[in-house]
DNA sequence: ACCGCTTGCTAAACCCTTTTAGCAAGGCCA
DNA sequence: TGGCCTTGCTAAAAGGGTTTAGCAAGCGGT
């Protein structure tokens, strides 16, 4: 209510001491000889006035402004990858931190703007974040800015924070055999050209592997492999379709992603099949849509908000080590698989 | 690439001038006095060293920081919302301005530390938004600070965006009834207590006085009227199950919202009804899930790009007029609406 | 009486920019 | 020659905090 902020002259003032002195006392300096007694004269002013410090003010001189720039493509917009930025908000919040989110739209005109919208704000950091996990350019930036790739990588900041897709591609395979499926086992929305393409994305070449490593290991292989461009519902029902069409001995899907596996559900609903007693289903990212499908779909959850969290943990930690940060990929279970029929 | 920032007084320098000069002379100001030569030594300086003001320190001295306060319960992490943001972003960024996001989840001393935490940065002003549009209480703020509330209204913070959900009601009965539906209209979602609390929901009281007014006008009436306490898919699921139960003459569903309306898809393929050919479905949100579904799903959408970007705008509209800002809400046309059969 | 140490505090510089007040030099007029 | 007005610029304060250097007083020891 008051219109005036109280600045620190007047916590002092009000204490009967200096400036100076307030400042120490209010940042809990123990090298400082001051006596018991100004402690308390300075917290007490302090408190009764409601004082509150100045950010800005004090980061011109600490050159810390508890405030982090979070600059992604499209991460804080789209549902994909919203929980990238929750977490990192929540971790930003419990450290005293607040983060300025800027939005590039992956345009590299907007990306430069952002970083200097951030710099010129003097942030004590920044994190980059991307939808897909991919290898991210980005612009020059001053050396001593610290920065965190986050779903990203980059050779010129190598810290970065990604989903471990090679175990989570591995947990994929086990949670179908390990309920006994051996045979008829499809793979739904594998992409030569993005299992190639590290550039693309990196991650997404990790998940295929893991894939096809836990296959190996188990002695299992695909009955099919359908490729599809690009992942969304109408290829993933469309792709499922064409299959169930020549193939009668479809037992189990495994799509890359849930929205393919949102499409497979139509199409498997058409041919008069159900999920899981005709035919399992697993897939990957925990996509909202996942729990509103009947029955629900048990899924490889990319740990976003976990990712998120670390981000800024990671850049806030003062002794960070360089390299892939790799978070786990919790497996949730629906209702999308049983064992084989008969 | 250079670890040190370069400073006004580096330019001034090197235009053999003073930081005043070239303050002056950089801000454009024309009252100045200041010769050509001296406007032309300062631009090229600033422009070979590369230089970008501080925009903390500026604040200090102008208290403008170019920054807004974006406080929202959930409304950038949960995928419902998240238009407001990217909105909001957008415009922000248009107008030279950054966004300093923070969540409180709802949490009321979340919401206070919130605030503290936006005003400790002197931002320009608050944006406040929710994830559903209802009364906010908002924890008291210094009385020059400017506020709006976003999808939200509030006795002491006059000036919210909103959408227009009178019209938007009046529009989803307008697409049924241009169809030619004039029975078998069934409701699916009203509720007795959302309507008429005002705290929990005030705009969604709007939609249902809408869609009542229209439906009066145009001498309509509900052939069921199905409520539900919340407006999830399985809710959605469970009364369409239960209301065809009943009845074999409905020919049309207005879904208060998109959720609703993918649980009734699911419950319509269960009764071997087809949309559009057997039943019309509308609804509101234009969730993503709408063009998910098959047939996509017609819906009046929520505008929440459009009301992130107005309540930027607003905010920095310096002779902007306290009220209720309402934006209009579009409709969606995709294949879920045909005259009924026969 | 003088030296040196400790204790408790403050003055002043500093961070970077904007803005106010005013100086110096030149021209014009009387 | 003096007074006044422009012109073109700068010194310095201000904004709110942190930090360095150092002052003053009190005390113990010689």
């Amino acid at each position: 209510m008051p219109n005036k902020r109280v600045t620190l002259a007047d916590v002092a003032r009000r204490a009967g001491l200096s400036t100076a002195a307030a400042s120490m006392i209010l940042n809990g300096r123990t090298d400082t000889r001051l006596s018991a007694e100004a402690h308390a004269r300075v917290n007490d002013a302090a408190a009764e006035l409601g004082y509150r410090p100045n950010v800005a003010a004090r980061g011109l001189r600490t050159r810390k402004t508890l405030t982090i720039g979070f600059i992604s493509d499209v991460v804080a917009t789209t549902r994909f990858a919203s929980g990238l930025i929750q977490g990192a908000l929540d971790a930003a919040r419990k450290a005293g931190h607040v983060l300025l989110v800027l939005e590039t739209g992956g345009d590299p005109a907007r990306e430069s703007e952002a970083i200097a919208a951030v710099l010129d704000r003097q942030v004590d950091g920044i994190i980059f974040g991307v939808m897909r996990a991919r290898e991210l350019f980005v612009p020059d930036i001053p050396q001593a800015t610290n920065v965190v790739m986050l779903n990203a990588s980059n050779k010129k900041h190598p810290v970065s924070v990604l989903p471990d897709e090679l175990s989570g591609g591995r947990a994929a395979v086990a949670l179908l055999a390990d309920a006994g499926h051996r045979n008829g086992i499809a793979l739904i929305g594998h992409n030569e050209e993005v299992e190639k393409n590290l550039f693309r994305s990196a991650t997404v070449g990790q998940r295929i592997a893991g894939i096809r490593a836990e296959m190996a290991e188990r002695g299992l292989r695909f009955a099919a492999e359908e490729s599809c461009w690009d992942w969304e519902p109408h290829h993933g029902y469309d792709v499922t379709r064409a299959l169930l069409k020549d193939r009668g001995d479809i037992r189990a899907l495994l799509c890359m992603n849930d929205r393919l596996a949102f499409g497979a559900y139509q199409a498997l609903a058409d041919h008069g099949l159900s999920v899981p007693h005709d035919v399992s289903v697993v897939s990957f990212d925990n996509d909202e849509l996942a729990s509103y499908l009947r029955p629900g779909l048990t899924t490889v959850a990319l740990p976003h908000e976990a990712m998120g969290r670390s981000s800024v943990e990671l850049l806030l930690d003062h002794d960070r080590r360089p390299g892939h940060h790799l978070i786990p990929m919790p497996v949730i279970e629906r209702g999308s698989i049983l064992p084989p029929a008969g």
